[in-house]
RNA sequence: GCAGUCUUAGCUCAGUAGGUAGAGCGUUUCCAUGGUAAGGAAAAGGUCCCGGGUUCAAAUCCCGGAGUCUGCACCA
């Protein structure tokens, strides 16, 4: 018998018998390796445990407290609930599944009706019945033809089978008498699986593709433990009572109105004074950075658009122009490129002034399609905070990283860490939907990559995401519900300039074409609120908070005139504080103070009157402490002016 | 836009053998004047999303539309 040769994660080399399986492997290390072993992996790709091997390479016992471990699980619990479906439906056709950190999905497809949620308990249990039966999965390769022949007119599998085939044989697993296409490797036997929940279903089109047919997801997810799927389920309970909707809600922070119209916020009071502080901070760190603060219409002729390429390449998401009646047409403006090439225009520029920066908090709006709207993260009326930077070629890479700079203070400010780096290129295959020039995408790229590399940045390159004008860098979030958004982005633009034939007049006294570099740095405003209230949890630091203290006076007749005179002493501060005037009991008006995550609370009582103090509670926290007036306001003015963060003190 | 789901008071939601509506919270008023997360009582508040159909009668059944939500696609 011939020997294979396999190299273990510590370096070290060991022979083994063909044929041998990871599960013998596993075992001649450790039996308590063995006993927590769930596959195999063999040069990066997994195999099944008791699958026999005939090629040697890296090995990797995949154990089932990884990440690999639980995806096989995973893809174990997919199978079984195929199998359920084709046991609860006829004539039914799968498209894709697999699973991720999130969980796993099953793509399927039942002519004239669909599997529905109702469906999914009924199906849950036919899945319980395959477990208990805990048949044996095994693994067999098929050549193409026999796969076809197995997969008969199934328009999906068929597909499947082509893009899944290695030298003209398909894997496929077998469970009982179901036979399944599967990437990477599944449990032994169905009874493996024992924790696992369906958890909704939703449309997905086959292969991502708008043009081809719907199919319904079913999502589910499955764990080794109760306990972390029970954890795993209250976190996603968790991630609901953080959604910015819901939270908007509960403190009053904004709403929209479908009877006023989709997609149209109404900030009430609260939400608007925290965007109120958004905007003035960041119009203040922008002013510093050397940006122009400007305003410009939301309205502009469609011409402007004609020229910028917009009504040629965005046109999709643009609200149709209004025709004015005598041949004027007016257009609500998509983007604030345009307007901001106008300002540039109005004056003959010199070499002097670049880099230009011309900033602003644009309103725009994009006829979003209705299914994408979602609360303030999409809209369709938004106010961009806009910037475009006026350079010379050579001035390109500091510009960029001077704006990422930026950025990343704003950031810091903010309290926000978990965000990934994205470089968006055209899509390479689908060049028509962008502006034609190959050799300025090229350019604009390598730029964009040169800039990261030498900034030493980790980033994500990912084809397809640019805009039509040019490439860009992308700050990319998750929003509570785990779905990505952008936050910042950073645009390289060789295009409009040539549009809108932008010149500077250079140290030779003769005309040079500038580059636009476009950015946002704080989102749009309903996109960075929405994103914020969901970090924060509706728990706004102190400078932001639309609330900052509330008074509570134990008796409104005793001590309201107290707790007005400390009122009017913080206002006189720009500090938003309000006495609560109810007359309700006390511990009524501190729970709702609490539950509307006010960061200071001040009961004012006898005690307090008599030794003109504060009881100061923070919100979160039970103890209280008694502070002399200055003392509270030296501690307030402190918290609110270093962006209640510890390190900007 | 597409698939499914849902749409009842300001908010969260009950309300199916079709008989013109309820609760909790919130709001207002009155009583209670209190020491760190809900004192008591009363009242106001509804085109049951919109339009059509079936029916003696529709929140409820049927058709169409709009919107919500989950997801896909699209994107700040």
């Amino acid at each position: 018998m011939s020997q294979l040769s396999f190299e273990f994660p510590d370096g070290s080399v060991k022979q083994f018998d063909d044929g041998v399986t990871s599960q013998d492997i596993a075992k001649s290390i450790a039996i308590s390796l063995a006993k927590k072993a769930v596959a195999g992996k063999i040069d990066d790709k997994l195999v099944n445990y008791t699958e026999p091997l005939h090629k040697g390479g890296k090995i990797e016992i995949v154990t089932s407290d990884s990440k690999d471990g639980l995806n096989v699980l995973r893809q174990t619990a997919a199978e079984i609930l195929k199998m359920a479906i084709v046991s609860d439906f006829k004539n039914i056709h799968f498209g894709e599944s697999e699973a991720d950190e999130d969980g796993f999905f099953v793509d399927t497809d039942k002519p004239e009706e669909q599997i529905s949620v109702d469906q999914l308990d009924s199906l849950s249990k036919t899945m319980a019945g395959i477990i208990k039966k805990d048949l044996p999965i095994s693994v067999e390769e098929l050549s193409d033809a026999d796969a076809e022949k197995l997969v008969g007119d199934d328009p999906y599998q068929r597909e499947l089978i082509k893009a899944k085939s290695v030298d003209g044989k398909v894997k496929f697993y077998k469970i009982g008498d179901f036979q399944s296409i599967v990437e990477g490797a599944v449990l032994p036997s169905t009874g493996k699986v024992k924790i696992y929940k369906l958890l909704s279903v939703a449309g997905a089109y086959w292969q991502g593709k708008s043009s081809n047919p719907m199919l319904q997801r079913l999502y589910a997810t499955a764990f080794f433990k109760k306990a972390d799927l029970d954890e795993d389920l209250k976190k996603r309970q968790e991630a609901r009572e953080r959604d910015h909707r819901v939270i908007g809600n509960q403190l009053d922070l904004f709403f929209v109105d479908p009877k006023a119209g989709a997609g149209l916020p109404y900030w009430m009071p609260n939400g608007a004074t925290i965007r109120r502080t958004i905007e003035r901070y960041i119009i203040d760190r922008e002013i510093a950075n050397g940006y122009q603060h400007v305003y410009t219409p939301v309205l502009a002729n469609l011409d402007m658009y004609k020229t910028s390429g917009h009504w040629a390449h965005y046109r999709d998401d643009m609200f149709p122009p209004m025709d004015m009646g005598d041949g004027e047409m007016l257009e609500l403006r998509p983007m604030n490129c345009p307007s901001h090439i106008e300002i540039y225009n109005r004056h003959i520029r010199s070499y002097r002034e670049l880099p230009l920066r011309i900033a602003e908090l644009g309103m725009m709006h994009r006829y979003e399609k209705s299914g994408a709207l979602s609360g303030l993260q999409r809209v369709r009326e938004m106010t961009l905070n806009d910037g475009h930077t006026f350079v010379a070629l050579d001035q390109i890479q500091d510009e960029f990283q001077r704006i990422l700079k930026l950025m990343m203070s704003v950031y810091h400010d903010f309290d926000i860490n978990d965000y990934t780096f994205r470089l968006s290129y055209r899509d390479p295959k689908n060049t028509q939907k962008y502006f034609d020039d190959d050799e300025m995408w090229n350019r604009a790229q390598s730029m964009l990559k040169g800039a990261m590399d030498q900034l030493g940045l980790k980033y994500t390159e990912a084809e397809g995401e640019a805009a039509f004008y040019g490439p860009k860098l992308d700050v990319q979030t998750k929003t509570a519900l785990g779905n990505e958004e952008t936050l910042s982005t950073i645009q390289l633009d060789f295009m409009l300039p040539e549009r809108f034939d932008l010149h500077y007049i250079g140290e030779d006294g003769k005309q040079h074409r500038p580059v636009m570099i476009h950015r946002g740095i704080v989102s749009t405003m309903e996109r960075f609120v929405a994103y914020l209230t969901e970090i924060y949890k509706g728990a706004f630091p102190t400078w932001l908070a639309p609330h900052q203290v509330k008074i509570i006076p134990v008796s409104q007749d005793k001590h309201g005139d107290y707790a007005k005179k400390i009122n009017d002493q913080l206002r006189a501060l720009n500090i938003r504080s309000e006495v609560d005037e109810r007359a309700e009991k006390m511990g009524y008006l501190i729970r709702d103070a609490q539950t509307h995550k006010i960061p200071y609370t001040l009961v004012v009582g006898d005690d307090e009157l008599n030794n003109n103090s504060l009881s100061v509670r923070k919100y979160g926290q039970k103890d209280t402490v008694s502070k002399s007036v200055p003392e509270f306001i030296d501690e307030i003015s402190k918290d609110i002016a270093s962006y209640s963060r510890e390190d900007n003190k």
